[in-house]
DNA sequence: TCATTACATGTTATAACATAACACACTAAC
DNA sequence: GTTAGTGTGTTATGTTATAACATGTAATGA
């Protein structure tokens, strides 16, 4: 096999996202979605995922809560919190713990209990999947345990910031 | 020499803490702790670890704050904030994200990246040491990050809770 | 046709969590 | 005895999240 993959030097996990295409299959990912599963994909439901996944980075539900009042839609904060929960069910948005923000998926097809790297000098945050965050769970001492949900995040320096460090 | 662990059978993760050591133990090492590293461990500081160790149960800032009041501090919330993020600063105290609250560590000698498992039926939470999680970080995607600080929770449910599940 | 139900959104008010900014006391160092 | 560092206290405010209730709309099916 041995195939080359596209991008293979530069897969540290802050580069090497097309947010172009990323943007586009995620509308369509959640259209088919919705569909699919009998939702509905409301105006108001469309906007705040497309909000989220514009600029592709964590925003405080206030900050989405903004941007759909200047959409023309309600801006009291049940609303934000409301569709974030629904978006978040159906694994479309993550919450970030450590911002109290959200976050689009970055591969919704995924059943995934993702990790989030998180540079605290660029504030930039990359999803990493299930299959590639080295992460084992569950081990023996867990087995008993049914997990239901993961919150795995990992704050520190990327390597971009690390060089510019001045101190 | 595979010599036979204490609690080999009991090695779930929600039994086997024998407290009463653990809290005389936890009171001996902080001071140990503040000693050596010539900190100050005050009054104030020790009733918040105190009242963290007690039932060794994660409380919320402001159920911390009204423990302080009525043991006669301040209860005015930087009163705890303070405190605590000294003491998560030193390691023996750390933060529950999923729960907004805050837990004594169950072993501070070890530096780790610890991991909480959490149920959300009966509550309990318990710290999984770093080689006792499973977690195997970093992997070579994620190399170039320094990872600093790690917020790992598992919530779901526990053996315990499962069998006695009605549904 | 007209209750019944489910669901989506809107509104008001409030709860829960966290920090800024400043004041004061104590100690150690110079 | 002034200065700097540290620890605690106080007031006020900022930020994040939810409870409770109201309205609108569409599908269900007596
Ligand atoms: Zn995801
Ligand atoms: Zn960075
Ligand atoms: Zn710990
Ligand atoms: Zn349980």
């Amino acid at each position: 096999m041995k195939k080359k993959k596209k991008n293979e030097n530069s897969s540290k996990i802050f580069l090497g996202h097309d947010h172009g295409a990323c943007f586009g299959d995620a509308i369509t990912q959640i259209e088919d979605y919705f569909i699919q599963k009998k939702l509905q994909l409301t105006p108001l439901r469309r906007k705040v995922f497309e909000i989220l996944i514009e600029d592709h980075k964590p925003l405080g539900a206030y900050e989405v809560l903004e941007k759909l009042g200047k959409a023309g839609f309600s801006s009291s904060p049940p609303i934000a919190y409301r569709v974030l929960d629904f978006l978040i069910e159906h694994g479309f948005v993550h919450k970030v713990q450590g911002l109290n923000a959200f976050i689009a998926c970055s591969n919704p097809k995924h059943s995934h209990f993702p990790t989030f790297v998180i540079c605290r000098k660029c504030e930039k945050v990359a999803e990493v999947s299930e299959e590639k965050s080295g992460l084992n769970l569950p081990n023996p001492e867990i087995t008993n345990f049914k997990i239901e949900k993961t919150t795995i995040e990992l704050t520190g320096i990327c390597s971009t910031c690390e060089n510019a460090e001045i101190r």
